[in-house]
RNA sequence: GCGGGCGUAGCUCAAUGGUAGAGCACCACCUUGCCAAGGUGGAUGUCGAGGGUUCGAAUCUCUUCGCCCGCUCCA
């Protein structure tokens, strides 16, 4: 049975609550009443990210030898996130509409120059009354109901800002509070930004940047040559507006992010590479086919200094209008062009040119980006492993088909009943895998058959059954997780069997 | 943030304003000799949180927090 098969029985209410039972995902300070878009990875949620993430490095750093690894700062230096334009790109106006309650950016309203008489329903509903009014001095309307009827213009901040440094900024504004009461709203607000500005630092919203910022470091300390990248794992934070759907969306968040500097020219072809190169590796790790597409982004939808971009995508089960599921992000493989060092350039007065020792040229490389969302694959790769089986009439088992080397636990070893030292022989090879760095739980508590349905429902790839015959030296059976099949092999060849069974990747 | 739906045991869900329940899961012992639902016993809830109405609130009401769906944004 594929795991396709299985798909209509999936849907994220069964997900969450798996994770929630067995201990993937809980939801963050739960005991307080739990805090919006926030989750906690439980003791089988940090092995399955931990190994999404290791299976990452591995692929981007290790098993090659053009792409070097990086840890920056969580805060960087104000100045990074001006160049960057995050700074200023994070703070769109949003407007709400007083008719129809929508919520809009100035930017993106129909243009309607003031005085105008414009008509629209209220309450924006096609049966409302017909309503006439005049446009005020914002020269814009409501892009769903067409009304004028605006709140202001207001300022989100998508970064967290905090302040560092051990005096609070509002000490000076305590301090200053009767000066500030007499100036107007807008000026009031610039001198507030000011006083905090002072010791303002933010979270970064991508972990990138460091890439940018560290580009001279890496070239001058690490002897790499065109084309080379840099690669990252970490937290990053944005306010989102909407967070949802488990950890998809989440203000709070892990990148895998790799920048991947190429000779200007040669930019179109590693993009070529990237894009299906970050495709196969979900794939490669049993990722399924018809669930996993490239899209690429239409003109109109990237970023304007990208020349090219394009997402993986995941079929999840979210639960939508249709409630058939719904593509969504996984990871985007972008051309930055030469976007990125220009501006820090720019901005730090450093030269960030590189210098091709075979031609004597100096010029600023182009940037590949495949950026990832750790906790998105990690949900990605829970949601597609999550099947439903009936192995007959009114019997059916959860099982998570993880690829082994994505299971949080790769063996678990039983005895087949708690009597003539079964339990024992157990024991001593549920050690003996630990020992040899195999995550193994050992497990006596009820029937057999219900033991493996409890393995199967975190995924754990190999159960290992001491009998009778064990102690006659006719060693142990390995019942395998997706066709529920068994071999006898030896008790001494059950490390090398684990570890060989881990390390096949087809 | 706005609109709609919802919050009761670990999970799925019951309970006319009148003593908080079931199934599954869990723990112990027995049984079990290879694929869940066998026997006996056991633990479990400030009914999301905080006010209000009432003799009495899981139930009515207000506020708040959280979740799901739509709008918006993104890895």
């Amino acid at each position: 049975m594929t795991k396709k098969d299985n798909s209509k029985f999936t849907t994220m209410k069964n997900i969450v609550s798996l994770c929630k039972r067995r201990g993937f995902i809980f939801q963050s300070s739960e005991i307080y009443g739990g805090l919006r878009s926030c989750y906690d990875y439980g003791p089988l949620g940090v092995e399955l990210k931990k190994n999404v993430k290791e299976e990452w490095w591995k692929s981007m750093v290790h098993r090659r030898d053009d792409i070097v690894g990086l840890d920056c700062s969580i805060i960087m230096h104000p100045k990074v996130w001006e160049a960057s334009g995050h700074l200023s790109g994070f703070t769109d106006p949003l407007v709400d509409c007083r008719n129809c309650k929508e919520r809009f950016r100035a930017d993106h309203a129909p243009v309607v120059s003031a005085g105008t008489e414009v008509e629209y329903k209220e309450g924006g509903k096609s049966k409302g009354k017909k309503i006439t009014a005049i446009v005020g001095e914002q020269g814009y309307v409501c892009p769903n109901c067409g009304s004028c009827d605006l709140s202001d213009e207001r300022l989100f901040n998508l970064m967290f800002r905090t302040n560092m440094g051990v005096v609070d900024p509002t000490q000076e504004i305590a301090n200053r509070i009767d000066d500030l009461a007499k100036l107007d709203k807008d000026e009031r607000r610039a001198e507030l930004s000011k006083m905090i500005a002072k010791s303002a630092v933010y979270l970064r919203p991508e972990t990138a940047q460091g890439m940018f910022v560290n580009f001279l470091n890496i070239t001058q300390s690490s002897r790499v040559k065109l084309p080379f990248g840099i690669a990252q794992m970490g937290k990053s934070y944005r306010n989102e507006v909407t967070p949802g759907n488990l950890t998809f969306r989440t203000c709070e968040f892990e990148q895998m992010e790799m920048e991947f500097f190429v000779k200007p020219g040669e930019d179109d072809e590693w993009y070529k590479y990237w894009h299906k190169e970050r495709y196969n590796w979900y794939l490669n790790l049993g990722i399924s086919k018809e669930r996993l597409r490239m899209r690429d982004h239409d003109e109109d939808e990237l970023a304007h200094y990208a020349k090219g971009c394009a997402d993986v995508e995941y079929f999840f089960p979210f639960e939508n209008a249709d409630g058939e599921g719904e593509w969504a992000e996984l990871e985007g493989v972008a051309n930055r062009t030469d976007y990125d060092l220009k501006k820090h350039s720019e901005h730090s007065g450093k030269n960030l040119l590189y210098f091709d020792q075979d031609t004597g040229e100096k010029f600023t490389p182009y940037v590949i980006e495949p950026a990832a969302g750790a906790d998105r694959a990690t949900l990605a790769f829970l949601c597609d492993a999550y099947c439903e089986e009936e192995i007959k009439e009114g019997d059916v088992r959860t099982v998570l088909k993880f690829d082994p080397r994505l299971a949080p636990i790769k063996a678990a070893v039983f005895p087949l009943v708690k009597k003539d030292g079964m339990p024992e022989k157990a024991t001593d090879i549920h050690k003996e895998l630990l020992a040899a760095g195999i995550n193994s739980q050992y497990d006596q508590a009820g029937a057999v058959g219900r033991r493996y349905r409890r393995m199967d429902e975190v995924g754990t790839p190999w159960c290992i059954t001491v009998d009778g015959d064990t102690n006659e030296g006719k060693g142990v059976t390995v019942r395998e997780r997706d066709s529920m099949e068994q071999e006898r092999i030896p008790v001494e060849g059950i490390v090398d069997y684990v570890k060989d069974r881990m390390l096949k990747t087809d």
